[in-house]
DNA sequence: ACTCCAATCCAC
DNA sequence: TGGATTGGAGTG
C-alpha cells in the first residue's frame, strides 16, 4: 500500500515565513517519490508552479487536497535530500533556496544540452615524481582512500611546497579506486595554469564548475558529474555540491580563504558542506594551506584532523629574504612618495636584471577618494553609505558596492565648498608614479578595471609570465597561487588598512596575505626578495608575516581569541535586517531582542550566549538599503538553531517587520 | 512571491 | 458613494 499524498516543496518566495511544505495527492498510476520534481496547481486560480516531493505521507492534515499535475521524475537523489534537509536546518534557508543551489537553473530545463564536449586528448606526461617529504604526506593519506570511513586530514605546505602534485597523486589514486574527487579551489580564474595541470592528466574526466560558465557549460558539467562521465570535478565554492556518486576525496585549496563562505542564502561555509559529504561517502577530506586558519589549526591540535606539513620548498629554494621598510622614518627623512628608498631602488636593480617585480598594493577603494576642502567630507554614494571612488579613465566617481557613477559635483553637499581634494591612493595612481620614475618599464595593472572582461585575467597572467611586462602591480586578487618563474621581488606597498578593517579574522588575513605573496618570489631556479612596506613596523602580524612565522602567529592569536571570545571558542551568529526604511530596519533589530527574550523562555536548557545589541553594520547603506545586525556568541548546537528559529517566527509574525527582511548568518564576515 | 480581499482613503 | 490604493493573510 503506497501513500497517496506528497509532501512538496514549491516555488515560491524566499522569505522564512514562506517555506511551508504542501500536501498534494497523487493521481493513481502516477509513480512519484522523494526527489521527483512535479508540476502543481497552486492557489486561488491554480497557477502551475514547480515543486520538489520531499516526503510521501498516508494522510494530509487538510481536507480539501489538490492532486499532482505531473511528475517529471527524480531529480534528487538520496543524498541529494539529506543534503537540502542539513542546508535548511544549519544555514536557515527555505527548501527551495537549497534545492536551487543543489540543482542550478541551467539543469532543470528539461531540455538536452546542446553543446558537445570536446574531448580532450591527453598529453603523454613524465610521470609524478613527488619529493621524499610529498611522498609521506601522500603515504599518510593514501590508505584512507581504501577504506569507507570518513577521514579528516589538515595539510600545511608553505609556499611553493608543490602541495599541487600532492593533489594530482593522491587524485590519481582516488581515481584508481573507482571513486570520484573534487579539488574546490578559492577562484578559478585566476589558476588556469592550475586547472590546466589536472586537465592534461586527467583530460575528460574532468568537469568544471564555476561562476564563469554560461548556462550550457554549467548544465554539461552538472550532467557529466551525475552521469559519470565525469569524476573528477574541479571548482569554487558551489562545485561542493557535485551530484557525484561514490566521491573518495574533497581536497579544499587555500582553505581560509572568504570565498568558500557563501555571503547569499543559503549562507553555508563550504567546509562544512564537504565534511557532511565526506560523513556520507566515507571519503577523506583535505583542506590545505600555507596559512590554515586559526579554527582550522586549533581543530588539528585538538585531534579533529589528523596534521601533515609539508615545510621545504620544491627544489629546496630558500624562501625570499624580507625586508620590512619603515615609512615613518621614510616620512620622516622627507621621502613623501608611496615608494620606499630601498623598494625604489630594489625596483630599478631588478629592470637592470631584466627580472620581473610583483608591486601589492592591499585597498579597499582601487582609486583615489574625493574629499571637500573645507569640512573634509569625502563624497558619498547616493544609495550606499561609501565613499565614491575616482576613476582615472571615465573622469567619474564610481561606488563599487552598488555600480552607481557620477562627475565630480559642483559644490560639496554639506558645506557646499566648492574644491576637492583627492586622497588615498589607488593602483591607477600607483600606476602613475611607477612610470613616472621608471619612464622605460613596462607595467601590466590588474584590477577591476582591467579583468573585468571573462578571460582577461587568463591572457593578462600568461602575458606577464612570458615576459611582456616587467611590472605586475595590482591589488590582492595578484597574491594567490600563482607561478612565475622570473619573478624575484615582491613589493608589498601595504597591508596596514587591512589589518583594521573591524573583523575578528583581520589579523589572521592580513597574515596569510603577506605570507602568500611573499611567497610568490624566488621559485625556480632564481632566489627572491621581498619589501614591506608599513607604518606599523613593530606590529607583530606584520613581524611574523615577513618571518612566514605561522606557529608565532598562532601563538599570540589564539590567547586574544580566547579572551575577547572569538571562534574557536564560540560560533558568531550574526543577525542581519534590511530595509528601506531607516527607522523601521532599527526598530525590527531592536523588536528582534525582546523575541530572543521570549524564545529564551522556552529553552530551559543552558544556552551559552553574549548577545551583542543591535548596531548598523559598517557600511550602514549599501543599495538604499539600511543595514543593521545583532551578534550572538553562541555554540552552534541543535538547541541554539532551534532557539533561533522560535525567535524569527515570533519576529515575522509581528507587523513591524514587515518589509524587512531579517536573515541569519553563522560564522561570516561580522564587519561586511 | 503572488493573489485575493477587506479596510481605508479621497475626489466629487 | 464608487473607485483606487494599501496592508495582511493564505497558499494544500
Amino acid at each position: 500500500m503506497t501513500p497517496d499524498f506528497a509532501v512538496v516543496a514549491v516555488q515560491i518566495g524566499s522569505a522564512f515565513a514562506s517555506d511551508q511544505l504542501f500536501h498534494y495527492r497523487i493521481p493513481s498510476g502516477m509513480i512519484c517519490t522523494p526527489g521527483c520534481a512535479v508540476i502543481v496547481p497552486f492557489g486561488k486560480n491554480n497557477r502551475k508552479i514547480t515543486g520538489f516531493v520531499m516526503a510521501l505521507a498516508e494522510e494530509s492534515p487538510v481536507p480539501e487536497c489538490k492532486e499532482i499535475l505531473s511528475c517529471q521524475g527524480i531529480m534528487l537523489n538520496a543524498e541529494q535530500m539529506e543534503l537540502i534537509k542539513w542546508l535548511r536546518e544549519n544555514t536557515f534557508c527555505t527548501y527551495y533556496d537549497a534545492i536551487r543551489t543543489l540543482i542550478p537553473a541551467a539543469a532543470m530545463k528539461n531540455t538536452k544540452p546542446r553543446k558537445k564536449q570536446n574531448f580532450l586528448s591527453m598529453e603523454t606526461l613524465p610521470p609524478l615524481v613527488l619529493s621524499p617529504e610529498q611522498q609521506a604526506v601522500f603515504e599518510t593519506i593514501a590508505p584512507a582512500l581504501e577504506t569507507d570511513q570518513p577521514a579528516s586530514f589538515l595539510l600545511k605546505g608553505v609556499t611553493g611546497s608543490g602541495k599541487t602534485a600532492v593533489f594530482e597523486a593522491l587524485a590519481a589514486r582516488t581515481l584508481a579506486l573507482g571513486k570520484s574527487v573534487i579539488l574546490l579551489l578559492p577562484e578559478i580564474g585566476l589558476t588556469p595554469q592550475n586547472v590546466q595541470r589536472f586537465e592534461s592528466r586527467f583530460g575528460n574526466r574532468i568537469a568544471l564548475m564555476h561562476s564563469r560558465l554560461s548556462d550550457g557549460e554549467r548544465r554539461l558539467s552538472y550532467e557529466r558529474a551525475r552521469t559519470g562521465q565525469a569524476d573528477f570535478i574541479i571548482g569554487t565554492r558551489s562545485a561542493i555540491f557535485a551530484p557525484l556518486k561514490q566521491i573518495g576525496l574533497i581536497i579544499m585549496d587555500e582553505e581560509g580563504e572568504h570565498s568558500y563562505k557563501s555571503d547569499a542564502s543559503p549562507r553555508y561555509d563550504t567546509i562544512d558542506v564537504a565534511k557532511q559529504r565526506c560523513r556520507y561517502h566515507g571519503a577523506v577530506f583535505l583542506p590545505a594551506s600555507a596559512t590554515p586558519t586559526i579554527e582550522r589549526y586549533y581543530q588539528a591540535k585538538k585531534g579533529l584532523y589528523h596534521l601533515l606539513e609539508l615545510n621545504h620548498r620544491y627544489g629546496d629554494m630558500p624562501l625570499p629574504s624580507v625586508e620590512i621598510a619603515d615609512m615613518r622614518q621614510e616620512r620622516e627623512n622627507g621621502n613623501l612618495s608611496e615608494f620606499s628608498r630601498s623598494l625604489h631602488d630594489a625596483l630599478a636593480e631588478n629592470l637592470r636584471n631584466k627580472e620581473q617585480s610583483i608591486l601589492l598594493l592591499n585597498r579597499r577603494g582601487y582609486h583615489t577618494i574625493i574629499s571637500c576642502c573645507i569640512c573634509n567630507q569625502p563624497v558619498y554614494c547616493q544609495n550606499c553609505s561609501v565613499p565614491m571612488t575616482w576613476h582615472k579613465t571615465d573622469q567619474l566617481l564610481h561606488c563599487h558596492y552598488c555600480g552607481f557613477s557620477q562627475p565630480i559635483p559642483a559644490a560639496c553637499p554639506i558645506c557646499h565648498g566648492t574644491k576637492f581634494r583627492r586622497m588615498g591612493f589607488g593602483t591607477q595612481k600607483l600606476e602613475e608614479e611607477l612610470s613616472s620614475y621608471f619612464p622605460e618599464a613596462r607595467i601590466l595593472r590588474m584590477d577591476a578595471d582591467t579583468v573585468s572582461k571573462k578571460n582577461a585575467y587568463a591572457e593578462n597572467f600568461e602575458a606577464f609570465r612570458r615576459g611582456d611586462y616587467d611590472i605586475m602591480l595590482g591589488t590582492q586578487m595578484i597574491g594567490k597561487g600563482l607561478d612565475f618563474p622570473n619573478v624575484t621581488l615582491v613589493g608589498v606597498i601595504s597591508v596596514d588598512k587591512a589589518l583594521f578593517s573591524g573583523d575578528f579574522r583581520s589579523y589572521e588575513r592580513t597574515f596569510s596575505l603577506i605570507t602568500q605573496v611573499v611567497g610568490r618570489g624566488g621559485r625556480h631556479s632564481k632566489s627572491g626578495r621581498a619589501i614591506l612596506q608599513t607604518f606599523i613596523p613593530d606590529h607583530y602580524v606584520i613581524r611574523l608575516g615577513a618571518e612566514q612565522d605561522f606557529e608565532g602567529f598562532y601563538a599570540q592569536e589564539i590567547p586574544l581569541r580566547k579572551v575577547m571570545l572569538f571562534p574557536p571558542f564560540c560560533d558568531i551568529c550574526v543577525i542581519g535586517f534590511t530595509g528601506t526604511d531607516e527607522k523601521k530596519t532599527a526598530a525590527s533589530a531592536e523588536l528582534f531582542m525582546n523575541c530572543l527574550k521570549l524564545a529564551l523562555q522556552n529553552h530551559p536548557e543552558k544556552l551559552p550566549l553574549r548577545i551583542l545589541r543591535p548596531m548598523p553594520f559598517i557600511y550602514g547603506k549599501i543599495n538604499n538599503k539600511y543595514r543593521y545586525r545583532i551578534i550572538i556568541k553562541c555554540k552552534n548546537t541543535k538547541q541554539f538553531r532551534e532557539f533561533i528559529r522560535d525567535a524569527l517566527k515570533l519576529a515575522s509574525k509581528a507587523k513591524e517587520t514587515s518589509g524587512i527582511h531579517i536573515y541569519v548568518d553563522m560564522n561570516g564576515s561580522t564587519s561586511l
